[in-house]
RNA sequence: GGGUCCGUGGUCUAGUCGGUCAUGACAUCGCCUUUACACGGCGAGGAUCACCGGUUCGAAUCCGGUCGGACCCA
């Protein structure tokens, strides 16, 4: 095998990203046992950016995983189309409004812009080298998806669960359209608290307080706590809206917090939810004084025509001009905004269509779903609990899903269309009947459209199968910012479509975070883009930090050091591949030595080939050495604990492991120790042991870094790597004997290279003479290993402890035995013990263990203390060192 | 204001159903060119485990509080 001297991601990364996309290795075919992952169908912005790559890093681990391990993984991905920031977009680019253009030609431009975004899009994910099945690719503006969004409104219509009616709902004046609560941002602003009164019918003032006095002529009401006495004469009376004049009510409800403002409340349809509370609970009229545009109607006067914040200045400069305004203060308030463009959101009673919201129901869903980390679920309980409203779905926009529907200009019905009469669009469309109540055919089209939920709530649906049958998905990988809204959707509509859940397992990202640490956000300008570190880096490289940052769901600040770091692992694999391959056994495809633990008492062996076909064939079978043993045992507990990782999700811990076996014990530690055996040619069992730990190795590490993996695989002529095995543990060869008994001869050997650092001798130079003592048998019969890794001429194994003098240092207290049995005592009878080695090294010696405390002679377990003795040297030209348990004497 | 998560060497982080000496990476410093890798190896220094209190023989770990941060919500 020839490898190159230098690992060149970037040409390797080229190479593969090309071969795959010419290959069907990411193909699913329906086998089973499948994996379905849910993947987020991003907004088509046009940028793929950090924290959607950390995200698709986490299926991307999960899909290779699978798939090595045997599962036909459905890896789709789709595209969530529809909505304002596209309108907005194009609004721009054509330097025209959606009403300029009619709306066909309108949502051309639409599709034609969302195309361009997506095809930049792919690109970043195909360079991050995710392995999505774009045979399975879906777009939700197509007619094929947005049929399914139409048909789900059709199903849920007929069964209830969604429904038309008038009813306030939160807009926005400036989209000109409602949205849904989960679509209202909150933010602190600054603004007045108004003071003035009403007058009441016998010359009374009622004083009140307000921060929207533009809204005095929709008021329909004045509130006050029934346990106010200052307003207990007032209940029932009426009061005069000042400037507007209309007569209203004044009523008691508990909910009015007696000390904020006057304590006197004006109920306005609409200023808040409290209002419409109110509204609804005491039957009010309704007055809206505001249009949909954000400006004053003609209730509100003289001020018609205004915009709201114009009104508001006026009013309170008219109520001061009449001499109702008292006092003005400055007030931070919470507002309501626009999730798009942070215009304050109105409330106004429109007509519209709602999915009802049973929050229970989502919830007990949400419980039947494996969420990774488990609080994750907390949040979607916490918003359950607090959505208030059903879910508005009508938007009055374009670019989205036709809401498909008409209605009887006679007798006002709704005519819902046929499921086969889908896709449909009811303004370029006919109806397909008369209308179902009284067979007029003069209908209106409906021109509202679909909030863009509606389409993305349906993602798990499609990915499993919907509507010609539903099979739940395995897996919904999102970030916890949208657990309120996508999570909560899919959730509901699963339930209310299929009567189950959409997936098995919701495993949550945290979010990326920038040097600042906050989450990186263009706005904030702590902005890193995937392709940047991609270009500087590598694309397997940036994977190692998505595995390594943190656990799934904790923020992960974005580490141009880690991803460094990466690069060097990778290095370093590249380089312990570079060394063993020319050592790997001749004539092997791409399964890698199969090992048996003797059977009948006969010690392990290897079996050189395919294991399938050479089971018999003794002829190649090796005897493994114990440091052979060794290191598989360390391989095998490896890669034992990675599937948990992974099946866990937990990538960090996974990589990290890998990184540990790799690093620490195989480069560091076997192959300083095997080099002996491999140069002298005699020994096959070293070169496929080293294989064996290479293959383990490069298979486990294919879904983190696929490019260098697929690179190094290559080498072996059998096909990807991706559609090898992933590697499973063999439990026969884990075995913490043979790793503590042979871990003994690496800490000797371990020791004496740190003693020739220490001495600034180099690694290479010869030692005279090395004397083991105190060792295990293990030491013993391979001091060989020794000698060759440490150059020392002659190497001796000896029984019990060098003739020098050893003398008490120190006592080792083990809590663990001695507070259980002492208590209250153990810390000053440890502190005593150690005061004095010496006796406790003849106390051990004779039985009894004792610590006077006080005067009293107190008895201490034999097993909770132990003494530490140091040799000294008597003066010979000797250095002793110390290795585990074992004393070594070295000279050169 | 509420919810969730978090606060460990200069930086990032492991450990958190309690057991003396706290893990690793990056950075810093010292030594070493040994036929995979000097983008390497071997070492060293560096942490009152945010703070206060409690439980306990014993707390980074459990409990309560304080302060600080992030995200979500009001």
């Amino acid at each position: 095998m020839e490898v190159p001297r230098e690992y060149d991601a970037h040409r390797v990364e080229a190479k593969w990203r090309r071969e795959w996309e010419g290959s069907d290795v990411y193909a699913y075919s329906g086998r089973e046992p499948g994996y379905a992952i849910d993947t987020p169908p991003p907004y088509p912005t046009g940028n793929f950016h950090i924290g959607n790559a950390l995200g698709w890093c986490y299926m991307d681990f999960t899909a290779r995983y699978r798939r090595m391990r045997g599962f036909d993984v459905l890896f789709p991905q789709g595209w969530d189309c529809h909505g304002l920031p596209t309108e907005v977009k194009v609004e721009e680019r054509h330097g025209i409004t959606k009403n300029d253009v009619p709306k066909a030609e309108f949502r051309e431009m639409c599709e034609d812009l969302t195309w361009e975004n997506i095809e930049a899009m792919r690109a970043t994910m195909r360079r991050l080298g995710f392995s999505q099945d774009w045979g399975h690719e879906y777009v939700t503006m197509r007619p094929e998806y947005f049929a399914k969004t139409q048909r789900s409104f059709v199903e849920m219509v007929r069964s209830g669960d969604a429904y038309r009616g008038k009813y306030p709902v939160n807009w926005c004046p400036r989209c000109q359209t409602a949205i849904a609560d989960a679509e209202v941002e909150h933010e602190h602003r600054d603004t007045k608290l108004n003071y003035f009164y009403f007058d009441t019918g016998d010359g009374g003032k009622l004083r009140i307080a307000s921060t929207r006095p533009e809204l005095l002529p929709a008021c329909v009401g004045v509130v006050v706590n029934p346990e106010d006495e200052r307003y207990a004469e007032f209940v029932g009376e009426t009061a005069k809206v000042p400037i507007f004049g209309q007569e209203v009510e004044v009523f008691a409800d508990e909910d009015v917090d007696p000390g904020f403002g006057t304590g006197a409340v004006m109920v306005c349809t609409f200023g808040d939810k409290q209002d419409v509370e109110w509204w609804a609970e005491h039957d009010l009229e309704l007055r809206e004084a505001i249009t949909e545009r954000g400006y004053m109607n003609t209730l509100a006067g003289e001020f018609e025509g205004t915009t709201i914040p114009r009104a508001k200045e006026a009013v309170i400069e008219r109520l001061d001009e009449l001499g109702y305004l008292e006092d003005e203060e400055e007030l931070e308030q919470h507002v309501g905004l626009c999730w798009r463009c942070e215009t304050p959101i109105e409330i106004l009673s429109t007509e519209q269509w709602f999915v009802e919201v049973d929050s229970e129901a989502v919830k007990e869903r949400a419980a039947e779903v494996d969420w990774v980390p488990s609080h994750m679920r907390k949040k979607l309980d916490a918003w359950a609990d607090e959505v208030e409203w059903d879910w508005c779905i009508s938007r009055q926009r374009v670019f989205a899903t036709p809401i498909p529907v008409w209605y009887c200009r006679d007798c006002g019905e709704a005519l819902i269309p046929e499921i086969e009469d889908l896709p449909l669009n009811p303004l370029r469309d006919d109806p397909p009947r008369p209308c179902d109540g009284c067979g007029s055919t003069d209908v209106e089209a409906e021109d509202d459209v679909f909030d863009t939920w509606m389409d993305s709530s349906l993602s798990a649906l499609h990915v499993g199968g919907w509507p010609d049958g539903f099979r739940e998905t395995q897996l919904r990988e999102q970030g916890h910012e949208i657990i309120r809204t996508w999570a909560f959707y899919t959730l509901l509509r699963t339930d209310a479509l299929e009567d189950t859940v959409p997936w098995d397992t919701a495993l949550i990202n945290g979010m990326v975070l920038g040097g600042d640490g906050h989450k990186m956000s263009k706005s904030r300008g702590n902005y890193v883009q995937p392709e940047e570190v991609v270009e500087e880096y590598s694309a397997d490289a940036f994977r190692l930090w998505a595995a390594s940052g943190g656990a799934p769901g904790s923020d992960t600040p974005y580490s141009e050091r880690e991803v460094k770091a990466g690069s060097r692992f990778m290095r370093k694999l590249w380089n312990l591949f570079r060394f063993s391959a020319p050592h790997f056994p001749d004539g092997e495809g791409g399964s890698a030595p199969h090992f048996q633990k003797g059977k009948g008492g006969s010690s392990p062996h290897l079996q050189g080939g395919d294991s399938e076909t050479a089971g018999g064939d003794t002829s190649s079978q090796h005897e493994l050495a114990d440091m052979d043993l060794w290191v598989l045992s360390h391989l095998n507990r490896t890669l034992r604990d990675v599937e948990r990782d992974m099946e866990g999700f937990q990538f960090q811990d996974a990589a990290k492991r890998l990184r540990d076996f790799a690093w620490d014990v195989l480069a560091d530690d076997y192959v300083e120790l095997v080099k002996g055996r491999l140069y002298s040619g005699q020994d096959p069992a070293a070169g496929a042991t080293l294989r064996r730990c290479v293959d383990g190795l490069v298979r486990a590490m294919a879904p983190f870094t696929p490019h260098l993996c697929e690179e190094l695989y290559s080498h072996y002529g059998d096909g990807s790597v991706h559609a090898a095995e992933f590697p499973s543990a063999d439990e026969d060869l884990i075995d913490g004997e043979v790793e503590a008994g042979y871990g003994e001869v690496v800490d000797v050997v371990r020791r004496v290279r740190r003693w020739k650092s220490e001495e600034g001798v180099p690694l290479n130079a010869e030692v005279v003479s090395l004397e083991v003592y105190g060792a295990g048998g293990v030491v013993e019969r391979n001091l060989d290993d020794v000698e060759a890794t440490l150059k020392v001429r002659e190497a001796a194994y000896r029984k019990g402890r060098p003739e020098l003098e050893e003398r008490p240092v120190d006592v080792d207290v083990d809590f663990s035995v001695l507070g259980p049995a002492l208590k209250g005592e153990a810390q000053r009878a440890a502190e005593a013990l150690k005061a004095d080695p010496d006796a406790v090294a003849e106390m051990l010696e004779g039985g009894e263990v004792t610590v006077e405390l006080d005067g009293e002679s107190v008895d201490v377990p034999r097993d909770a203390v132990s003494v530490v003795e140091k040799p000294v040297s008597g003066g010979r030209e000797v250095e002793v060192l110390e290795a585990g348990d074992a004393t070594l004497l070295v000279s050169r």
